[in-house]
DNA sequence: GATGAATGAGGTTTCATTCAT
DNA sequence: AATGAATGAAACCTCATTCAT
């Protein structure tokens, strides 16, 4: 009973303290960290400001969180996506379909990266900008890798490094996102990943 | 003499403004536009406060200024190598070697940029963001009309929407140029604006 | 027990805006609006700046709520003292009483008003000229009534506009306690308003 | 020659400083002391800012020179009205006529002794104010010995006391005045003085 | 454990005054 | 002698953080 008191009040814990990553995540993403109060977000979490610092230090630390939470969590999604497929080009279209639907899903989190940095996440905290460069430069060595496969495998022709054609992949596939959280309605996102594969796969010279 | 005189007053008042932009981007690109205060800002231009207020009448105000002062160069720059050349594919190469030469000489505001171009723009100036969205979108289609030029004169097979074929390839140029200001020593930028051309020029599928 | 918790905190927090306001009150009628600082006034109710912030948006809302509480204090008493009788002369000399009692205690506020009643409302806050102006006229027209009673009752004699005589009135009012809050000593309120009232009886009474 | 040369100097220096004096009166009148800038009062006299420290060495010296000038004028004007007559009604006649035509022509700096204090000259420098109540006391007293005078030739009743019959008609003079200052089309000021002496004299005057 | 009033350092901006030209 | 740009102290106000209840 005392066990499961425990954990019915940790849970209890776990769910007030989402509801503040929540309420912060969403102000954050509306009017950047700079320009939301801790008042704020503790009136849209329905708590008092004492209670989130029961929770979070120190502001910045609440803003880490949340970034730390969502980038996890889009890490966790990408490396399922690869890990679904072993050929190459599957691996790339499971990527930019997982990164597509993770933006779908957390929109107020793209705006809030797109907000405070672009695209990278950048500032406040020395810290975080640069754990996040290096985490985002890992997660780019492994796209890295599947190229690397694929110019081993002879499927893709050595047209550019393999962390040159990931990195390239990748700001495209951001860009097109982009494109698509600041104006739906001119720039709808391709549903079809293809669509940014063939920018790559499909020589643009016409030399017939 | 008198209109001598003036025009050297004049001088040196354009000079006092400019030192003050000039301190005012490092600052902000360093620590982003929140986190410098006046203060800063008047003791790296060597002034006092109420002199910067003589130039500018609010904080704001000067980081605009900053901001719309190096986009305008930018943009004229990239027109500028964009209208030296007439071949659609000497206009790409000249806009990239423009775009690299131009980041590399304004790397301060290239961090500002990275840092928090949106972030500002979000919460300072409303208007601010819309019009430099607004300008990026034009210079996106500018660059649309060579990928449309091309694909008209069959230099280019049509892959992608010429808009679509921009995007993709100004965030590679963007990408490339990031890793570069962000790890100079790991990413060198490829002196040869091809290495980033091939990557859309030819295929990357190996169908031989 | 919650209720009278809530109702003892609710007491609390109106003493301490009573506190604040006491302050102001002081400092404003000793050094005049433009003269005093907020810390000045956080020092003197012994709070922080901030705290006096929690009660009061700005200082021009501080200083209008300190206007307003006194010259609503003032009307009450006026009114009050009016309704008290129905004979016109008892009317008139109970203004008189109570207006020397609301001078005598309330001197810091009179100080305010005399030092720059109008100089504050002509700059800070339009309204609050605009608006005192009016109660006073409001309030003169309320004694010039008192004037035409007596004048129809033929208690009077009409040798002025019933308004002009009110205006009369209470400007003498006025200067007898403006003489005796600026020098007690020489000019001493006189106990008996009938000292007052003389100087405008003594022709005004219609004795034939 | 080069004593009128001088001279000449000498005047357009005068010339120069009753443009600061009035363009200060003005502006001083219309926002009150703390709400004009030098800047504005330079612009205003077409000077720089430095010539009128050259007159003034600090803005409250200018702004006592205003107030003290002002009220010279005042005072010589109704001593030369009162000197014009013998009589004392003729004497009060004349003072109220005075300064009704001095209030006419001087309205600006009313309207700056309204704003700034309320009809007796307060705050900004502790000496200006003392000074100016001292003088103002000085006057009443001048007033107070016609009434003396009215009452040791048996003309007036001694009703009150000369002073407290003084303090009573200037007070009773500056409402009207101040009437119409506020509201000249609702109060217009009568061209009449003996309507103002009539509220005394009918009771005043000794007709036994 | 939750609360939210109190705190006060720190930020932006103004403006009287100075002084080199 | 006149100028007006430069100065910087000082004002108002915000908000992250603390702590008594």
């Amino acid at each position: 009973m005392t066990t499961r008191n425990l954990s019915r009040k940790e849970r209890e814990k776990q769910r007030q303290r989402q509801d503040i990553i929540d309420a912060g995540l969403e102000l954050f993403s509306e009017k950047g960290y700079h320009n939301v109060a801790m008042q704020e977000i503790a009136e849209k979490a329905e708590f008092a400001v004492g209670t989130i610092y029961n929770f979070f230090p120190t502001k910045a630390d609440l803003y880490e969180t949340i970034v730390r939470q969502k980038i996890d969590l889009f890490e966790q999604a990408f490396e399922k996506a690869i890990q679904t497929a072993t050929d190459e080009i599957d691996q790339l279209r499971n990527y930019i379909r997982a990164k597509s639907e993770t933006f779908r899903s957390n929109i107020s989190f793209v705006r809030l990266m797109v907000a405070e940095s672009r695209g990278v996440s950048f500032s406040i905290k020395g810290g975080l900008t640069r754990e996040m460069r290096n985490r985002y430069y890992r997660f780019l060595e492994r796209i890295a890798c599947i190229f690397e496969n694929g110019i081993r495998h002879k499927r893709f022709k050595p047209i550019a490094s393999a962390f040159q054609l990931a990195a390239a992949l990748d700001s495209t596939v951001n860009t097109f996102l982009l494109l698509w959280v600041e104006m739906p309605g001119i720039h709808p996102f391709p549903e079809d990943p293809d669509i940014i594969l063939n920018i790559f796969f499909h020589s643009l010279l016409d030399t017939t």
